[in-house]
RNA sequence: GGCCCGGUAGCUCAGAGGAUAGAGCAGCUGCCUUCUAAGCAGUUGGUCGUGGGUUCGAUUCCCGCCCGGGCUGCCA
């Protein structure tokens, strides 16, 4: 989508200059409030291939001051600043808005099959603001990537085996007493989280003691002593109990895990994920072992004087992928499963949404695929992204500061249901329920998709429970007026059909749908950048511009029925995008609020 | 020590070489018999960490330094 007088004046330069390049550079850009003008031609980015800035500007405001679809040109330094009729400004823009839609849609031969793996949650505990994190960035570039025309497969890598696991099965065989999901009425990753609490609280307890009866140890650390401890060694033997298949082990494990997977299903589908695929840890992580003994014999990896085998990552430094008695390490199990991942889905690019601590691992596992020879590694993707901190500093299980991911979806929820109590006061309980969810988890969602994900967030809860501002619930207070606007015009009869788009000539009207018409490079900018943040900021400033035409242009009480359809037809354009791109984001859009 | 990321208004954050550096919150002033006030209009608030360099032009690119965070395991 691009407006006619720009791709004119391009055609023109070409023709004139020879150095002209053939894909067009010029990208009209809202013009400036406080300048004369509905677009802006930066002729900066074009001086080159025209001489200088000023020339090119001089030309193109030439070219344009003639152009059917201009009504005046502006020129201020190499900026021009042209001001259209209202009929060409909305047919480049706005009148078409499927068309406008449509043209997200990157072209067939720039499409790909792209693998994108979040939320790889632990089992031994629920999720909490961090993972929420993980989970909308996932799901939110996930479905930015297919509406711009890719095809994504959605997959989780769940880590369901480790000491880490252990750790709460032996707190509950000590102290479990039977207790179920059913039993408690607690959610069961919730109950098995409790269980790692209070494992880590006996630990601590023995630690103490053990640090009290020998002065010697006192220095050392918990994880050093960790083997020291009767708690820490009855895990350890688990682990080992668990890998070698023993019946009772395994019977706890999977009665755990399945509570832990069915409190998980119910945090998934309240944010709207669906994976395509789950994967298992315990099921992977045997995997890569053989790829490291090709790798030897290729020469890409080498047996260090210890034993170990090693990969020589230059500028990364050593990375060992065997240990010296032949077992796996981390990374030996993910060259393993990124491989089987290929296999499973033939992807042309894969992306893993993890956090920034483990920027240097992906590094060293795409440069270790690279060496491996696969064709494919060179489209290998890190979305990291930079913890959640809280007010009172950085969210620690251990000491229960996390944020509990099912509690913020409820507080916010019910945060949001009694916003709308107070507004409409003959909602039932059920359509309560409704919008809170809506706008609570979009508000939420919104605010952590605002943020570029490689920055360190801060989340202030007393803030974000506030639905003011720069907000979700901002942008989806504009699609509930417009469809307000439609509710009422349907009925006194008024509708949108064959609209005279010439009327349209406000300010306010112009620069909603300059506004409007830059969606679809928004999406296709941060598809490429991999950054659902763009979105939200540009919705933002679509629903600015449209609250600005609400105010200006009345559209019910436009002062001629002509004018009535129009600016509904506009309205109703604009209510496609805001639509679409919270759709695009994952976040639902109300009716009404 | 080395590598990576960050430092922009009181606070949280946008600004991918271009016009007089923006937004929200907080503060202050107004606006609900008019399509939804989760809104709108206005206003206060800045040596863009710092010193150099490249450029017609630098918050943006390069180098040094200061401050904060992460990583730097035969942990995951």
């Amino acid at each position: 989508m691009s407006y006619r007088c720009v791709a004119g004046l391009e055609d023109q330069l070409r023709r004139e200059f020879a150095g002209y390049p053939a894909e067009g550079v010029l990208v009209a850009e809202p013009c400036p409030a406080e300048m004369k003008g509905d677009i802006t031609v930066n002729c900066f980015r074009i001086g080159r291939f025209c001489g200088n800035p000023m020339a090119a500007a001089t030309r193109a405001a030439e070219f344009l001051k003639e152009h059917p679809d201009v009504e005046a040109v502006e020129v201020i330094k190499a900026f021009v600043n042209v001001t259209l009729k209202p009929g060409a400004l909305h047919r480049d823009s706005v009148a078409e808005v499927e068309t406008l839609l449509a043209s997200a849609k990157l072209p067939e031969n720039r499409r790909k099959r792209i693998l994108v793996e979040y939320s790889a949650p632990n089992t031994n505990k629920p999720q909490h603001l961090g993972h929420v994190r993980n989970n909308t960035l996932g799901m939110s570039l996930s479905s930015l990537l297919k509406r711009v025309g890719h095809d994504v497969i959605e997959i989780n890598l769940v880590n369901d085996r480790g000491i880490h696991i252990c750790k709460s099965m032996i707190a509950y065989q000590r102290n479990g007493n039977g207790e179920t999901p059913e039993s408690t009425g607690i959610k069961g990753d919730h109950l098995v989280g409790k269980f790692y609490v209070e494992f880590n609280k006996m630990l601590s307890a023995e630690l103490d003691a053990l640090r009290a009866a020998k002065p010697d140890l006192a220095g050392k650390k918990d994880d050093e002593l960790f083997l020291e401890t009767e708690l820490g060694r009855a895990t350890q033997q688990m682990l080992q109990d668990w890998e070698a298949g023993k019946p009772e082990v395994r019977e706890l494990w999977t009665m755990m895990n399945g509570w832990v997977f069915d409190g998980f299903a119910k945090t998934y589908e309240r944010m709207g994920i669906r994976f395509e695929h789950t994967y298992l840890e315990s099921n992977t992580y045997l995997l890569g072992k053989d790829i490291i003994a090709d790798g030897l014999a290729k020469g890409v990896f080498r047996k260090r004087e210890d034993g170990a085998t090693l990969c020589d990552l230059g500028k990364l430094g050593e990375k060992v992928v065997l240990r010296s008695d032949g077992t796996s390490v981390y990374i030996t199990q993910d060259i393993g499963t990124t491989l089987k991942k290929y296999q499973d889905y033939q992807p042309e690019s894969m992306i893993w949404v993890v956090g920034d601590e483990q920027n240097l691992h992906f590094q060293m596992l795409f440069a270790i695929m690279k060496k491996l020879g696969y064709a494919w590694a060179d489209d290998l993707f890190h979305l990291s992204y930079g913890m959640v901190n809280l007010p009172s500093g950085k969210m620690k299980s251990r000491e229960g500061t996390v944020v509990d991911a099912d509690d913020l979806f409820d507080e916010m929820a019910r945060l949001a249901a009694e916003a709308c109590r107070e507004r409409d006061t003959e909602l039932t309980e059920t359509e309560l329920a409704e919008r809170g969810e809506i706008i609570g988890l979009g508000a939420l969602k919104f605010m952590l998709l605002k943020f570029n994900p490689k920055t360190t967030m801060l989340f202030d809860p007393a803030a974000s429970l506030k639905f003011e501002g720069d907000t979700g619930p901002y942008v989806q207070y504009v699609a509930a007026r417009i469809h307000s606007i439609r509710r009422k015009a349907a009925e006194r009869g008024a509708t949108s059909g064959n609209a005279d788009w010439t009327l349209l000539g406000h300010p306010a009207e112009k620069v909603l749908a300059v506004t409007a018409a830059e969606y679809p490079g928004v999406l296709q900018l941060a598809a490429e950048r991999r950054d659902a943040s763009g979105v939200v900021e540009y919705l933002l400033k679509l629903a600015k511009a449209f609250n600005g035409f609400y105010r200006e242009c009345p559209v019910l009480a436009a002062e001629k029925s002509e004018l009535v359809t129009a600016r509904l037809a506009l309205s109703e354009a604009v209510g496609r995008i805001i639509a679409d791109g919270l759709q695009t984001l994952t976040i639902r859009v109300p009716e009404a609020m």
